[in-house]
RNA sequence: GGAGAGAUGGCAGAGUGGUCGAAUGCACCGGUCUUGAAAACCGGCAUGGGUUUAUAGCCCAUCUAGGGUUCAAAUCCCUAUCUCUCCGCCA
């Protein structure tokens, strides 16, 4: 959510920057939402005055033993303006909110401005594309071969965009869970937290998820007036960051620096008929989230190390990959400014992106009334919050396959992970 | 699943219809005292919103949440959520 004082006074500024990543703000309407709310607010206001007053006096009379008739019949109708006022009002304050919580982030002004992914700007690349002297299996062929990844019994069970997983292909992927959590909480300083997969509205309204993208998510009931049940994570950005929900965090406490592996679950509607094949797109899958709740001032530099915390997985585990900043039309909602990290994938000759770091800057601190007090400061503010995947595991597990692959179908384990699969050097 | 009790400021804890946004204690901040600290004493100390040049004043709202009764609700009624105790069940 953005500060409410810039969609009333520097409507035309916000409605520009907007602008620079697709969204249209409907200016014209607003102003005009905002010019009723605001006299109709003082006129209810008023009238609640008056009415606090005379029911004051009424008590007063009565403590002295004094008549309260008169006084009585001053509250004519009052009450019944007031009602009507308070319900034109209570109307009027859930347009203009809702229209605020389905508002996107400013964008910050170091995001590249652009339409889509074609805009995005690569800042940096790391290691090597090896070079294959044979012809390259894709981690579906890989995964058939040892046995590892059997999409058959997954449809069979579940449907489509599942996996299950065994043997040593399923070890590797618990492996990589478990090597990134202990390098995030050894290294990199962050504390490790099993938190909920189902969480309620409150949270997705906090994170962002909710009002406007309820139709991604798994719910454990069908949307009705009274909403629409649990929901399971989409990322654990959403548990983790809703730790701060309603809490005003002591600045000697920050930054707040933590890390969950959990399965995650998306709907993935609208995404009919892309990345079909294999594990790059499923329903469920597992990650290592990053998240970090810091001052204003310093998050973008958190934003830098966060991505950091990231990249340093692909570089221990010898993935060659590059990272780019998104531009203004492809970050998403809540962001700021976003960092994506894209694996090098040997099968599809290509970079897939394989972390999301982002800056959300004040966006859902201010739907979470998440805060911190700083000891100068008489009021608290509100905080910075930071997420990214440090990372996918299961994309993480077909690069490996992939980039880690033998012209006889067997992988070499990366030296990272061998202590985390009982000194195994090779599967197959 | 059954029976009962409860939810008040950062924490603890008073308050059962009318100057209650809320006693008191702790914590916290400032001051006096002290070489310094502690103790003692004095003072301050909720949040959101509106209006406003103003983090000045004034006003509105908030005692888990949502409804209701009333001129007036922390206080009475209804519903939901959560917590605790006992019983049952259970990884």
């Amino acid at each position: 959510m953005l500060d409410p004082k810039f969609l009333r006074t520097e409507l035309e500024a916000t409605a520009e920057r907007l602008a620079t990543r697709g969204f249209i703000l409907d200016v014209g309407r607003l102003s005009q939402l905002e010019e009723k709310r605001k006299s109709l607010q003082v006129a209810t206001e008023e009238l609640q005055a008056s009415r606090n007053a005379i029911s004051k006096s009424i008590g007063q009379a009565k403590a002295k033993g004094e008549d309260v008739a008169p006084i009585m019949a001053q509250v004519g109708d009052l009450g019944a303006e007031l009602d009507s006022k308070k319900a034109e009002l209570a109307t009027l304050l859930d347009e203009l909110n809702a229209i605020a919580m389905s508002v996107p982030n400013l964008p910050d002004e170091s995001a590249p401005i652009g339409a889509d992914e074609n805009d995005n700007v690569e800042i940096r690349r790391w290691g090597e594309p090896k070079q294959f002297d044979f012809e390259v299996k894709d981690h579906v062929d890989l995964g058939e071969l040892h046995s590892g990844l059997d999409f058959k019994n997954a449809v069979k069970i579940t449907g489509s965009r599942f996996i299950v997983m065994k043997g040593q292909i399923a070890r590797m992927h618990r492996a990589l869970a478990q090597f990134m959590l202990d390098l995030h909480t050894n290294e990199h300083g962050y504390t490790e937290a099993y938190v909920p997969l189902l969480v309620n509205e409150d949270s997705l309204l906090g994170t962002g998820q909710l009002p406007k993208f309820g139709e991604d998510l798994f719910h454990t009931k069908p949307a009705t007036e009274e909403g629409q049940g649990l929901s399971l994570i989409p990322t654990a950005e959403v548990p983790l960051t809703n730790l701060a929900r309603d809490n005003i965090i002591d600045e000697d406490e920050l930054p707040v620096k933590l890390t969950a592996h959990t399965a995650c679950f998306r709907s993935e509607a609208g995404s009919y008929g892309r990345d079909t094949r294999g594990l790059i797109r499923q329903h469920q899958f597992d990650k290592v989230e990053l998240v970090q709740l810091v001052k204003p001032e310093d998050s973008m530099a958190a934003l830098e190390s966060l991505t950091q915390h990231a990249e340093t997985v692909l570089q221990k585990l010898g993935l060659p990959y590059r990272t780019v900043v998104l531009c203004t039309g492809d970050m998403g909602f809540g962001a700021a400014k976003t960092f994506d990290i894209e694996v090098w994938l040997p099968a599809q000759n290509t970079y897939r992106e394989i972390s999301s770091c982002s800056n959300m800057q004040d966006f859902q601190a201010r739907r979470m009334q998440a805060r911190y007090k700083a000891k100068s400061a008489k009021k608290p503010a509100l905080l910075h919050t930071l997420n990214g995947s440090g990372l996918a595991v299961g994309r993480t597990l077909v690069a490996v396959l992939e980039n880690y692959q033998n012209a006889d179908g067997s992988i070499t384990v990366p030296e990272a992970l061998r202590p985390y699969m009982g000194g195994m050097t090779q599967i197959g």
